[in-house]
DNA sequence: TATCATACCTAACAAGCGTTAGGTTTATTT
DNA sequence: AAATAAACCTAACGCTTGTTAGGTATGATA
């Protein structure tokens, strides 16, 4: 048996659970590499800066977020199942990998321009793919929404937002969760 | 006409702008007392360090949420219209104030232990005022939520994610955006 | 066995950090 | 006019930061 999981791999992994205990600027490198089980400057072996290693984990994660959503909802017709399969991965995603995620979210203020304007552009066609559900529902079922981006945004907040708070050892489970939010916006979308 | 905003005011005000931009750890000292017009050292004329600065803005800001929406809900009887208020509320609140909002929201891992249990009392008493709102719609108008505390923070994250995308130029004013959240929730709770 | 790239360590660098001590200006009070 | 206290500046402190240069093991290749 081989030691398969590369030692890059295990810096970015320890660098989205640092990122967010500390925020990017709180982070430092030798913290980095004393978890990863490496010395300070080694880390530059691997990467080119600090800065790489933020982007390489949000750009990462944006693509992968982006391939996932859309394989589950290709084999859906109905715009109901499509939401309710939406909320769920997205609620999800964020609460099994809340480390990666919480980073997409609330790091790219720490973006250099270049980079920033990358993952911003990822960041909104994931978003653009939720928006397209819920302009189906309106098309096809007479959803009540006059602004699509509007809900969308309420839903990726709604549903990210889990992850701040949600406990395994709680009385809830995440599918728990996701089917009452899913509901929430489901009866609160459909024409009375 | 003698200036009566303190040098403290105006810290704590571009603090809260700097923190939101760069991040707590991000800041520094020497750039907060730049745009507050003094040097470096003398913040510390003001305040004991850094920490108290993160830490009263955040206090405060808790402190004044809960003040005011209590007041709000205070002449409401019906629950649907203290939802609406609610709503309307929490986001014109992280609206108009997104710096001090903002950070209050994520910055509480930048918080020394002792305060970090102060801010967090302060929170989990305003998430209980709003808590209180849906027990009372559910209690009294059936309104369909098994876990009143889930929706809360559906509530909260939904209405506070308002500040990261909104632009006073855009098509929607903060009125519409309110409205549209709170059709979205009350159609959501009511019973088919 | 010699070669060579990979992966890492060590030690240092210049710069910037929060913080402090001591002095100076300014305004108020006596 | 003298005394006092608040508001601020200056210059430094010890420390940490991201980053770099140069050296050392290790394992594959020739």
């Amino acid at each position: 048996m081989k030691e398969t999981i590369s030692r890059r791999k295990i810096i970015l992994q320890e660098a989205a659970h640092l990122f967010r205990e500390k925020s990017y600027p709180g982070a430092t490198l030798r913290e980095l590499a004393r978890r990863a089980g490496i010395q300070g400057g080694s880390i530059y072996h691997h990467f080119a800066s600090k800065q790489e290693i933020l982007f390489e984990l949000m750009d990462h994660t944006m693509s992968d977020m982006i391939e996932r959503l859309s394989d589950q909802l290709a084999d859906i017709d109905s715009p109901l199942e499509k939401l309710r399969t939406t909320v769920h991965f997205h609620i999800e995603y964020h609460v099994t990998g809340p480390d990666q995620t919480y980073i997409t979210d609330e790091e790219l203020r720490n973006l250099e321009p270049e980079n920033y304007l990358k993952v911003v552009a990822k960041r909104d066609c994931y978003q653009q793919i939720i928006e397209e559900v819920l302009r189906a529902g309106k098309a096809e079922q007479d959803w009540q929404l006059d602004e699509p981006k509007l809900y969308t945004r309420a839903l990726i907040k709604m549903c990210a937002g889990v992850s701040t708070w949600f406990k395994p050892e709680g009385a809830l489970s995440i599918k728990q969760i996701a089917d009452s939010y899913a509901a929430l916006l489901c009866n609160g979308l459909l024409p009375r």
